[in-house]
RNA sequence: GGUGGGAUACCCAAGUGGCCAACGGGGGCUGACUGUAAAUCAGCUGGCUUCGCCUUCGUAAGUUCGAAUCUUACUCCCACCA
């Protein structure tokens, strides 16, 4: 049944609907043309945009058609919503560049062969960049109130704060982005805009802009509708997509596929429910029934092991997640010493963070070697504490020398930190 | 432009001549317990050639046997006034 319309009953159940505008659900009742922002802050987006670039995704599969925006203009500018401070600037070049990546990277979330509706892809740099400083104020400024911009919650309080401002450049932003929707409205029928629930003020302003400049045959204001998905937050109030070792991102430069697929395993049980629900795309009684069989046993992880390997294998690919599985059940299973040569040369070409060794390294040395220890200091307190081991053994030694011949296999010492952390050195 | 207040480690925040690598809290890390969870408890949290040494308390110079603490200049922030 996944006809255009269910589109918002499917969405109501995961609860990933937060706000939408007046009469979507009627104007859903066609396949309808929508888009999402992402603006290039970075050269790879995190998993903070899942969300939305799921939904996207959740879009097609029912039938409508998903514009991929990337913000190479926007992305110049910096969007002020509910940011404490004004935005560091970053050269046209490298936006530019991290715009390219973008590209790439969320054209894997949506089908562009897909028939009759594949996706399409834009840069609001291509109808930014030549428009004129007066006409864009005599055009579009225009239809803007400083007094509305200004009561907006996403700016409040940069304005209240009394350590920092906003600047006119960012204050800009919603008028840029309310541009957007409205040339894609002009030129492909873009009807609707989704975004994080932190988007709101912003998207609105696109359907105010083009209810004011386009008008429909009975003389009344053009209609454009806006949906909001919710920030994903944890139970125990901490930010989502944030670990010991930095951010997840999408990019398996940046966070490798096996980091992305334990980030997913080690979900806190009170929110594998909400996360099944916003990730996954079985379907609504297939997730009822893994959150059952987690609620009554959560220690099999049953629903976190099937998220990571659908996630991992939407974003990296089947061959990842295999590897990432292969390296978590080698390193989790308790005996790596019955690992083999075969398996050790795996792990090093999976992605386990693999370092060259030679000669005779003390323990210490090769922790700051491997990064798994930042100074000498650490690295001793660490191997003091009993946190470290060296090929499944407890090593209290700081001095202990690590050497091709006592290496598993001739070959390989692989090293681990704390209860999760490993890193291999391998000899050549 | 005037007057007053402030700048301390990842964050907040004590310290106001030697007992200060600097109280306390948060965060983080490690250990125990466990399910690669949460909660709880304990330890650690500048660096090194570690019974000692070196570098840190906005920046630079100075006083002193000795300064985060005193002096001077500079930079930045905040408040009130114009």
């Amino acid at each position: 049944m996944n006809t255009p319309a269910d589109i918002l009953q499917d969405l109501t159940a995961r609860g990933l609907l937060a706000q939408s505008t007046k009469g979507l659900e009627e104007h859903l009742s066609t396949p309808r043309t929508l888009y999402c922002g992402f603006d290039p802050t970075a050269d790879s987006l995190h998993i903070g945009s899942l969300v939305p670039l799921l939904t996207l995704r959740r879009f097609q599969q029912y039938g409508h058609t998903p514009i991929v925006l990337v913000g190479g203009a926007t992305g110049l500018i910096g969007d002020p919503s509910f940011k404490a401070q004004e935005r560091q600037l970053n050269t046209e070049d490298t936006v530019q560049t991290w715009a390219e990546s973008l590209k790439q990277q969320t054209s894997r979330f949506v089908d562009f062969e897909s028939q009759p509706n594949p996706a399409r892809m834009a840069n609001n740099f291509d109808w930014t960049h030549t428009v004129s400083i007066l006409g864009f104020l005599r055009d579009i400024g225009k239809h803007f109130s400083v007094n509305n911009l200004i009561g907006k919650e996403a700016i409040k309080s940069r304005l209240e704060r009394e350590d920092s401002g906003i600047s006119y450049t960012e204050f800009t932003y919603p008028l840029l982005q309310a541009y957007d929707f409205q040339q894609l409205f002009k030129n492909h029928a873009c009807t609707l805009q989704i975004g994080g629930s932190d988007q709101w003020g912003n998207m609105t302003a696109g359907t105010e802009l083009i209810r004011k400049t386009i008008k429909q045959e009975d003389g009344s204001g053009a209609e454009a509708h806006v949906l909001t998905l919710p920030l994903v937050t944890k139970a125990d109030g901490t930010k989502f997509g944030k670990t010991e070792s930095g951010t997840i991102w999408l990019s398996a430069e940046k966070t490798s596929p096996y980091a992305f697929y334990q980030f997913w395993l080690n979900t806190a049980d009170a929110d594998i429910a909400n996360f099944v629900n916003y990730f996954s795309f079985k379907p609504l009684e297939e997730i009822k029934s893994l959150i059952a069989a987690h609620t009554a046993n959560p220690g099999a992880r049953e629903a976190a092991k099937t998220l990571a390997e659908e996630l991992t294998t939407l974003v990296h690919g089947e061959a990842a997640t295999t590897a990432a599985k292969r390296i978590s059940e080698a390193l989790f299973s308790g005996n790596v010493e019955n690992l083999t040569a075969e398996d050790y040369a795996q792990l090093a070409q999976d992605g386990l963070p693999t370092t060259k060794a030679e000669g005779e390294t003390t323990l210490t040395d090769a922790l700051i070697a491997t990064n798994l220890a930042s100074s000498k200091r650490e690295a001793r307190e660490f191997i003091q504490n009993g946190a470290v081991q060296v090929n499944g053994q407890t090593m209290a030694d700081t001095e202990h020398a690590l050497t091709r011949e006592n290496a598993a296999h001739n070959a390989y010492h692989l090293l681990k930190r704390g209860k999760k952390l490993f890193a291999l050195l391998q000899y050549i």
